[in-house]
DNA sequence: GTGCCTAATATTGTATACAATTGAAAGTCG
DNA sequence: CGACTTTCAATTGTATACAATATTAGGCAC
């Protein structure tokens, strides 16, 4: 069971599955943002009616990965600049918040868990092309993730789930560098530091890490791009 | 525009409506948690048909309030103790940051508009009657959101509303005591704190606040203890 | 050719119809 | 009489049909 399944009384099985697609299409990057997302299409891909679409656009819609506009459609999330400001806000709220908790519920599995994430976060920056980026990026926010299910509070697990969700959508349309391997050795530090009871430094590391990720977004305005994309579709 | 739907995106303005006045029944408890919603009794009650009451359906049990079970229906969510307490982990684990954060934007105007809020939960607290009870329990929660609608921050106001709300539910399986005129007395000492520039005193505030919040329930197992408790007096 | 108005088209919003599953009542057997 | 099986009613899951709205294309006047 995904942590977004344990968290979620999944209203049906056809749309869950639909969501499931779509939101990891979107979190590695495969729909850009601002792509429309029409229930005709999407039906028709995956051989369901409009109804189960719905149903799932309309859960895409409520985590914020998706824009529905009246009479309009659905549209991959473009996050404005703000956004990705509050994004980032929350997660520095929540995330030295988050470590203390997991560490009262640290035991030695969930240390070698990481350190399995940790590898295959190495081994994907090692490898070249595309495909191995986008798993990187999402290796990336499953250490995140990671750290939530730890604390066993299912509603926390929810929250950063949207949050690294909506974090991937931020990187991929502000994002400059690839700036994942600095990322990776700081999630290397912060997995010590908790190994080795040093909670607060933890802390500190995090609010750095975070700090770092958002300092590599390019999050100045950016006028005649944003209008010229958000007219072409 | 209320806080929820300034961080919706409303999917339908039928669905919404619908999933606002089931979501304002859960919380000011004229809907007692296990109870059935069935999608042709709510279509009829609304005039709608049980398209729109899906929809509503879902984004409540998205937001905790309600529970779908396949093939089964939806119900009125009935927490377990073991949510309950994630729920008040959480809180403590955001309201702090929350405050901090507010204070950082906090004018004039929001220590007038706080401060009426707080009137008039005075004024429901001397009131007699299960009306002015819900509506007190509900301003209760008011305080807290518009602290986190000061943030500016629309995806920290989501998580708060989220949790406000499923704050009320539990209160309203697990609460002892009203509790109410303690609660106020104590948002009075946070705002307080707040409008003289001592967060940290405000974090405290909050702290204990939340704390005294949890205490005043029954969490333990509800198996004979309560019945015997019952039937004893 | 430009601007505006009108009509046609396509897409979403909602209602209804049908299929599938569940829960319970009725009937049967031990 | 109790337990099991079977059938039936009711409710949800899904698909389709219809209505409302937005977008686009075409025509007309200027």
């Amino acid at each position: 069971m995904t942590p977004a399944n344990l968290a979620e009384n999944a209203i049906d099985t056809g749309a869950q599955h639909i969501r499931d697609s779509i939101r990891d299409a979107i979190v590695e990057r495969r729909l850009a943002p601002g792509t429309k997302l029409s229930e005709n299409d999407v039906g028709g891909l995956f051989n369901v009616s409009r109804t189960v679409v719905r149903a799932a656009l309309q859960a895409l819609s409520y985590e914020g990965l998706v824009t529905v506009e009246k009479n309009r459609g659905a549209f991959v999330a473009y996050p404005s600049v703000a956004e990705a400001q509050q994004i980032f806000a929350t997660r520095r709220l929540i995330e030295p918040g988050l470590l203390r908790e997991a560490a009262r519920h640290l035991e030695r599995r969930h240390i070698k868990e990481l350190r399995a994430l940790l590898a295959e976060e190495e081994r994907l920056t090692s490898e070249r092309g595309p495909s191995a980026r986008r798993a990187e990026i999402k290796a990336s926010g499953d250490v995140h993730l990671a750290l939530a299910a730890i604390t066993g509070n299912a509603i926390l697990q929810r929250f950063m789930d949207e949050l690294i969700a909506r974090s991937s959508l931020v990187i991929a349309l502000y994002g400059q560098s690839v700036a994942s391997s600095c990322g990776h050795a700081e999630h290397h530090q912060i997995i010590d530091a908790l190994e080795n009871g040093d909670v607060e430094a933890a802390c500190k590391l995090m609010l750095q890490h975070i700090d770092h990720i958002e300092a590599d977004l390019d999050l100045r305005a950016k006028k005649s791009g944003d209008l010229k994309d958000v007219l072409r579709l």
